[in-house]
DNA sequence: CAATTCGGTGGAAACGTTTACGCGCGGCTT
DNA sequence: AAGCCGCGCGTAAACGTTTCCACCGAATTG
């Protein structure tokens, strides 16, 4: 049975007004009243009854976390870095998982939101005008920006600039891209800057169209690259690149002999690969960091302008890139 | 501006008892009101306040999860089990991550235990001793089993031991193998089931000890298995024998020609790997299903007897095992 | 036809907090 | 020395549900 506020009270020989200015720390209690209630609360195992106390201020002190998939290196990365930063403000987080749904995020994010002070919504796969935005919760997105939205974004563009810029100096001119998810707003990010920066380089650049972000849609893209000239594959993301490099392997394609291979997020993966992967470092605690600090931001003041957080991105250069065999 | 029962109440011209039940489902309504409430609540945008609900019924709808590491994909695909299995009977799931610290354990639990209506505590990596007992909620373990504790755990005493069967027939005499943290409870399964095994095959095992579970602990084992006379590796779990392979690779040890290795758990990582890995399989979903279904249980009959439910696990046949190189 | 049950509904009391308001009391200003 | 301020605390009113109890009419029973 746990006790309440009132049996503190009675113990303690002060009233439930006390007990509870004692635990708000508000400050609006002597010292000497709060180590007594303090006491006899440890005594009797008391803890406010959070349901209770936000039925009265309307805060919960959780926040949610939505995700295409936990079990992406990638996404559990970004949440293990919003458990860190809330931990701190002894918040908890529910974390729920589309399952790359994107039919599921909408609905996800409508019952999260009657449970939770804030939302951090990782990655959409939704159209932007398909998630409600009546929600009376702050929202903040990651890796996805959109006009009158707070976010928190990496600098893909940059990212794969830097990669495309390396594999030309190494001396491949035919380059194909192996993209994401369709309404992946990271994923355009990464086409245009690529498109952009080959006609810059004149790079001819083969664009494998969007396979899925999995070890599958890696098989299927090694497949795509080969069919075309190109003699380097970037893919949209660390598990793809592993995965087409599986399929090279298993196809007697040499990585990086007969093929350059360079992935995005430098996840764990990438230094178990081998060769181990070049691939596009992003930060993903600090994005996750980033993105409960922002809620907190909107909590506290819940019409302020959008912020807009980008984080820097940067080539990482390992064992699956080389010059192109001589031919 | 979220409106209340009361609202709809008004709205629909009946009162707030007949509100709520329409909302409980407990079908002590007319079918003819109940739609009417319905349309009303669905015009106001209105769905109960789950704070009040609970203040009142004392259940949360909320179930609690923690984990060692989030980033290990072992515990992510619970992780997803458990979500899957808990979004059916629309539960939300709170998910802490203890980054490995034991200590970090019996305050999350505690933490957590005010929030939720039962929490799944997976691998946890403290005595049970030092765990809370007089937590007021359902409490599951995920491997790892405990004298009045409700769990489920995998076989992985059987999977280590046709590990060792398999390497035996292919003709290692010498196996080495790597544990995982101490308190780890399969762990402690794991090695005694292969001491006993070995001893009955007259396999000399070298017992590593305990590295830890990730890649930095596998590049560790995999020296210290150079420095026995073992052909053949078995990891405390696939993390660690990709680091292992990453590093024999580094040493210029072939696997498999050199050196055998088998992991456990059969993540996705196990088919990245180059040779895949050979592993033992553990049911992660499954897991994760059994345990929410079993707070289920335990919620609905909390007196009831503990149930400790096992999950059968077998060994998976990759590229990394062969007979050790005639010498 | 009277007595009884029963499905459907409303009134009101919880649930355990937070917080506006008010009050006494000591120390400060003038 | 009289008034004022503010600190520390208690009283009581919320917060939005669920659920017990009572009630009413209709259907069922004897």
């Amino acid at each position: 049975m746990t006790s309440t506020s009132r049996d503190v009270a009675r113990a303690a020989g002060v009233s439930v007004a006390t007990v509870s200015r004692a635990f708000s720390e508000a400050g609006a209690v002597s010292e000497t009243t709060r180590r007594k209630v303090m006491t006899e609360a440890r005594r009797l195992g008391y803890s406010p009854n959070p349901a209770a106390r936000r039925l009265i201020t309307g805060r919960s002190g959780n926040i949610g976390i939505i995700v295409p998939d936990l079990a992406n290196p990638f996404f559990a990365d970004i949440i293990k870095g919003v458990q860190r930063r809330a931990r701190e403000s002894r918040q908890a987080i529910l974390v729920a998982d589309t399952d790359e749904q994107s039919r599921l995020e909408a609905d996800t994010l409508r019952t999260l939101s009657r449970q939770v002070d804030g939302i951090i919504l990782a990655s959409p796969r939704s159209a932007m005008d398909d998630l409600p935005s009546d929600l009376s919760v702050p929202i903040v997105l990651v890796h996805r920006q959109a006009p009158g939205w707070w976010s928190v974004t990496a600098d893909f563009a940059e990212g794969v600039r830097q990669a495309l810029v390396n594999l030309r100096a190494l001396g491949h001119d035919h380059v194909a891209y192996a993209g994401g998810p369709q309404l992946s707003w990271s994923g355009g990010l990464r086409t245009n800057a690529l498109r952009a920066c080959a006609a810059d380089l004149g790079v001819h650049l083969y664009e494998l169209g969007s396979v899925a972000p999995t070890v599958n849609g890696g098989l299927a893209a090694a497949d795509l690259a080969l069919a075309t000239p190109a003699t380097a594959l970037i893919a949209y993301n660390d598990v793809v690149a592993l995965g087409a490099m599986r399929r090279f392997g298993a196809r007697g394609v040499d990585v990086p002999g007969d093929m350059s291979v360079v992935g995005c997020d430098n996840t764990m993966l990438s230094l178990l690969a081998a060769p181990s992967l070049t691939t596009v470092d992003v930060p993903r605690f600090e994005a996750g960091e980033a993105a409960v600090a922002l809620l907190d931001r909107q909590l506290a003041d819940p019409d302020a302008e959008p912020i807009e957080q980008l984080l820097a991105t940067a080539l990482v250069i390992r064992g699956t890139t080389a010059p192109p065999r001589q031919t």
